[in-house]
Formats: C-alpha cells, structure tokens, sequence
DNA sequence: AATCAATAAAGAAATTTTTCTTTAATAAAA
DNA sequence: TTTTATTAAAGAAAAATTTCTTTATTGATT
C-alpha cells in the first residue's frame, strides 16, 4: 500500500510518554538548585535504562556533555516546550461527578498546558455550581461557549453508557480531541483524536504480576 | 547474563491493557443478551486489528468456533478469572483529597476485584468521615488495621511530595503492590509490584498528535 | 449438494521499541 | 601531564509487538 500521508518524524508513543516524568524530575532538581543531571541519574530515578533517557532525549534539540551531563533548566525548558505544554490548550469537561470534579481540583493539569474552561452536567443539583472556580453549565448550553472560547478539547467523566452521546455531541461542537476516561470506546470521524484513559488496565497490570508472583513460588 | 527466575508464559503487557476492555465490551453484550461476538466485531469496536483480538484471546483457555466467532459468556467469565477480578483484593488508600475520594467512590474498582477497606490521611477534617461508607482514619493507624485486614495493595493518592513517605510505610506494613497516582516515582524493595498511574502521559500524547497534525497542514 | 463467505488459529514477516556495543569527549584523580 | 572513569551519542543487535498470510472450518446461500 502506498504511504501518501508524510510521517513526520514521528517520535515512539512510550518516548512521549516517558517524558512528562522526566519533565517533571528536572523541574524538582531546578527548584533544589541543580544545574545539571545526567543521564544514568534520571534512569535510576525512573527505574530504566540509560540509554533508554538518552534515545528519547535525542528527539528533542536537546544536548548534553561528556561527562557532565544535561542541564537541568535545558531539559525543563525544551521538554514543555516539545511536549506542548507550555502553551495553554482550553478544554471544556462534561460529567461533574466524582471523577470530574477531581480532575477541576487538579492544578497539575494546568501547570501541563491545559485550562479547563468550563464543565457540563445534566443534574440539576450541579448545574450553576463553581468547582474550583469553573462553573458547571447544563449541557445545552455547550454550544454557545464553545463558539466564544477557543476550546479544541473535550474531557468525558459521564457514565460508560452516556460516553458516545457526549462524544458526538462535542464532535458536532467542532473539537479537536476527546479525552475519554470512561471504560466505553467511542465512535469519532478519522480526524478526532481520541485518547483513552482507562484505570481498570493498570488494575489488570497490578493483578498479574501478583498473581504470577503467586504462581512463581 | 544468566537469568534465574522462570518467566512463566508472559502474556504482553499491551495484551493485558487491553482485555479489559474487551470484558468490558462483552459485559455489555451479554446484558443485551447477544450470545456469540467475532473478532471483527471486537476489532471495530476498539478499533484495532481483528487478528490483534485473537492473538489477545489465545492466550486464555477461549476457543472460538469458525464462522461463528467467541461465546460471550465465556469470555466474560473466562476474562475476568484470567485478569483476577473474580476474586477480592483488599487496599488500602491514603490521601482522601480529590482523586482519593473519587477512586472511593468509583464501583468500578469494586467490579473488578478490588476493595479499598479503608482510607488515611493526616488533615484532622477528613479523619473520622465516611467516604462512601469507607472510613478514614489518621495515617498512624495504618500498621494495626493492616495486620487485622488481609490487605496486599497500597492506593497512593497524595500530592507528590509525600509519595515516597508513604510507600515507605506501606512497604513497613508489609504490602505488596503500590498504586502510585503521583507524579513522584517511588524507590521500593524489588519484591514490591508498583504501577505508576499518571495522567500527564495521555495528556502529552494528545497534545503531540494535536501539533503533529497542525504541522502536517 | 455444491459453492461461497466469514472466521479462528497458527505461523511468518514486518515493524517498533529496547538494549547492547562502540566511540569520542572530558572532568577528576593520580 | 598522564591516566582513569564517566558520560553522551550513534549505530547495531536483540527483543517485543503487531500485522500479514495461509489454512482449515463451517454456517449461509445458491
Ligand atoms: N470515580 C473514579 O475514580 C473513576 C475512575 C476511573 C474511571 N471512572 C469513570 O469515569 C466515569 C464517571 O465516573 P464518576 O465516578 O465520576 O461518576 P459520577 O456518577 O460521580 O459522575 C458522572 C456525572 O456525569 C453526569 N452526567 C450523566 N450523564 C450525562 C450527560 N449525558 N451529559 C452530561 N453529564 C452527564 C452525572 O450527572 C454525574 O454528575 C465513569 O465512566 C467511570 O467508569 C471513574
Ligand atoms: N485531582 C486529580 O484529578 C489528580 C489527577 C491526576 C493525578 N493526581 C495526583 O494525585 C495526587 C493527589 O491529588 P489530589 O488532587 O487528590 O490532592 P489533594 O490535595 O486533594 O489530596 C491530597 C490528600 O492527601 C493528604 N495527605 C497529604 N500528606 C499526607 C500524608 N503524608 N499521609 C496521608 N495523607 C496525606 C491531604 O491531607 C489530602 O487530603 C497528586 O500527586 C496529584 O498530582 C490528581
């Protein structure tokens, strides 16, 4: 089959996704002071190879120097800078529950480029409320915001059942990517980009490598 | 290198992120009373490779029959047993703040195995309160209640900072698997099983995809 | 009854990701 | 000044994972 679309240095998915955490080592060593790390001291903090840092460094303009080292604040810098999270992206947030609400609270999302501009609910009891400063809006009304503010993002923390509905409502909407954290899969036109985060793989994760301690001894 | 320790039928770690969505997809089926679901069907719901599914489903006890595809009952059942939600983990969680009282709530948990017992933390307004019936204690009482309860997993949802002094008395009350949500990654005896849950990485994996496709433009 | 089409299963091939190896640079120690 | 040890970087090799190919089965269609 012939590959029209041009890959554009795509840099691996596990690279992207190590990367926050090495973000994040880098901003704690800048506040303690640190001018530089090396390469063996951020694998033995994040409990991996070496050469594993170095490869997925190298995706980046970053540079470091024999026997010294990268510099902290360079990795800081160059990291939030490629992993965009050092401009600010606005999503809108449907289902102010439980979930929802904790993800309002949490100031690391804004810290890592994301703003929250509002949420939606359908319950009555929510509606009009301010989570942490964000006001929670009846799902009606999601089009008109969304045509004010510049919003590209729509995080979904309804129900399982109710996930494609609010999928294809923030579709219809005009957003750019869905972040689904309900266990259902969602249908979506090609370009959506969906990202789903579903805890119950991690339980899976946890539950086999327990269980295959069991069946080791 | 000499490896000693038997790795005794590794199943992917992708295969296993993904059966439980597969369990998920199958719950839902066998509610609607749908007796028998392909691979393809599987395949297009999570929108994946048909043969992916199969390869995933061989490595359980489930045979399909041709032409007719997997029964779903006995995928639920099957999966279920093969992740280890059929049987009751107990937990213990610390850090009732916004995630913490999420996961508390969250039933889904209790679906797939897992019983959060109970809760700690060190701010005196939370200690004594019932989150969804589960009760939050001060941290200090950690060890007895650990002793009494059969409790093999630590839920660790405090800020960052605090991570590690806590996965250190978890691993002092003798717990076998940490469920990190913090950011911090956390140094632990081998012995010890810790998944790291940490949200930043989907977020970088959206943004990348959102600025990979405004380059392509 | 014969043909067709959909599917599981097994293995091969391709791709992706990680780990290993080599080289060169350079700070620290002798 | 010379040696040693540590490190980044680049490329090769290995390992893991996904996708493709082939085969056999069997329900549905003709
Ligand atoms: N609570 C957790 O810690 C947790 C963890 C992992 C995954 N999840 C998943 O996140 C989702 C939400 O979980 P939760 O615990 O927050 O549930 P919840 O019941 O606390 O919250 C759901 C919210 O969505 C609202 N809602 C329902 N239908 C809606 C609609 N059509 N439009 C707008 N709002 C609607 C409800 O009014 C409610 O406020 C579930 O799919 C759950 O599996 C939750
Ligand atoms: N809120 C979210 O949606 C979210 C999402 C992803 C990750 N996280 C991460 O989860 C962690 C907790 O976030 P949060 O928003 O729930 O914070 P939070 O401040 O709401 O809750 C933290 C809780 O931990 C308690 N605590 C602090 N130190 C403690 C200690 N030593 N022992 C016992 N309890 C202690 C606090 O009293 C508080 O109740 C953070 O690391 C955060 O980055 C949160």
């Amino acid at each position: 089959m012939v590959q029209y679309s041009k890959k554009i240095q795509a840099v691996p998915e596990p690279t992207i996704r190590r990367m926050p955490s090495y973000l994040a080592f880098a901003e704690g060593l800048l506040r303690k002071g640190q001018q530089f790390v090396s390469s063996t001291q951020i694998a033995n903090y994040m409990n991996i190879d070496p050469t594993q840092v170095t490869k997925d460094l190298s995706y980046t303009t970053i540079v470091g120097k024999t026997r010294v080292g990268y510099e902290v604040k360079a990795i800081v810098d160059v990291l939030s800078e490629f992993l965009g999270f050092s401009v600010m992206d606005n999503a809108f947030l449907v289902g102010a529950g439980s979930l929802g609400s904790a993800l309002l609270h949490d100031s690391g999302l804004n810290h890592f480029g994301l703003k929250i501009e509002a949420a939606f609910d359908i319950n009555p009891s929510t509606i009009g409320r301010k989570i942490n400063d964000v006001e929670v809006f009846h799902i009606d009304q999601f089009r008109d915001l969304a045509q004010e503010l510049n919003v590209i993002m729509g995080i979904i923390t309804v129900p399982a059942e109710n996930a494609q509905t609010v999928a294809d409502l923030m579709v219809a909407w005009g957003i750019k990517a869905i972040w689904n954290f309900t266990p259902a899969r969602i249908k979506v036109p090609d370009d959506i980009i969906v990202q789903n985060t579903t805890l119950y793989s991690n339980l899976a994760i946890i539950f086999n490598k327990l269980h295959q301690d069991k069946r080791e001894e």
